[in-house]
DNA sequence: CAGCACTTGTACCTATCGGTACAGTCTGTA
DNA sequence: TACAGACTGTACCGATAGGTACAAGTGCTG
């Protein structure tokens, strides 16, 4: 048998595409295989305990990835604003403008969320408290977590309408408005 | 055989209930049977093309519903504060103060979407189009568009947020900012 | 009470699901 | 070059999916 040029890494960045474009029910080893080009011999001799490490595997993925690019960021030491604003830049290029979804706030609303709920709530109070952080260090106080959670709704939010609308410029629309929210202090509501 | 007790339009809610629970894939005839009471035979008796036309059925009932208790009254001739005061009390009762999930917004990040996108696109646009017409009375201007698209996308978000972290006060605490978010058009900025 | 349209439970259909078994094949190491 | 272990395609499994067919039953209308 020809071996497959792809390690197990390789795979998971396409499971990740197919869980988005099929759902996780939706994603049937037939819809993989053809994907990802792999059998089912080497999809059980990557992911041994089938789909569910599949998606996993693809969740700890994203969730490294916003560890690093967005949740450590946000707890650094660059003037707060800056922090915020990099939060953001990352947000809007990470969800392609609005075009791709976020596999956890999916995973949330569906029933996904029974079989990997550890995972979709420690992927949420990570954003929304390092988010919270870096707000307060901004001024905004005691409102600073309620205003975390604001924000990273909306942005759940924006995936959803602009998936609904099929209209990926209402994201970016929303975007902006978020940043300016959490902009002034001032503007915050106690 | 013995007739059963329900007629179509009371099995809908049912349906509702279960897609709800279940999502539209994991819905399967023999879950709606067991929840509906109602053997294949009176299922396909009452929708002929099946779970699609189940589905169809209940998005349209949800949406005749917001229509009613939501949209109408906000193109309403009431004052346009008592107007948004009342839509955020009916969505907060209707989504059972986070505890429910928005079938239109669960079919949008899912693959359902395909098969919904009318549906689903129609019931945002609905909302977003009634909900700027209120703002656009209260003196938002030309921030009242994009000010309703954002609320919007904050219930929604806010509804994911609270199955995440199941933390059903999330939402109540989010939509009690959004409320002040519309309150005084002084703070939307342009 | 006869007839008829409407309901309903059951048996059955094919397709596909996730998963297992395993015999082959390849490649790094000695 | 020989062996070990990682890799891979294929055949196969039981379970279940959505859907169809239909006979048996029910209650309204005349």
């Amino acid at each position: 048998m020809p071996r497959a040029v792809a390690e197990r890494g390789d795979v998971v960045p396409v499971l990740a595409e197919v869980f988005r474009s099929h759902g996780f029910d939706g994603a049937s080893l037939a819809v993989i295989t053809e994907h990802t080009g792999l059998g089912k011999g080497s999809l059980y001799n990557f992911f041994p305990r089938g789909k569910d490490e599949m998606a996993e595997a693809v969740l700890d993925e994203v969730d490294a990835w916003f560890q690093t690019a967005v949740y450590l960021p946000l707890r650094g030491s660059e003037p707060a604003t800056a922090r915020l604003e990099r939060m953001f830049d990352e947000v809007e290029t990470y969800f392609r403008s609005g075009r791709r979804i976020c596999l956890f706030g999916a995973f949330a609303l569906g029933l996904e969320r029974d079989r990997f709920a550890d995972r979709v709530r420690a992927y949420f109070t990570d954003w929304v408290d390092s988010l919270a952080g870096a707000l307060a260090d901004t001024g905004h106080g005691r409102q600073s977590r309620p205003l975390a959670e604001e924000v990273v709704a909306g942005i759940q939010g924006a995936l959803v309408l602009a998936r609904a609308l099929d209209d990926p410029d209402s994201f970016t629309r929303i975007l902006t408005r978020l940043r300016r929210s959490v902009g002034d202090p001032t503007t915050s509501r106690a």
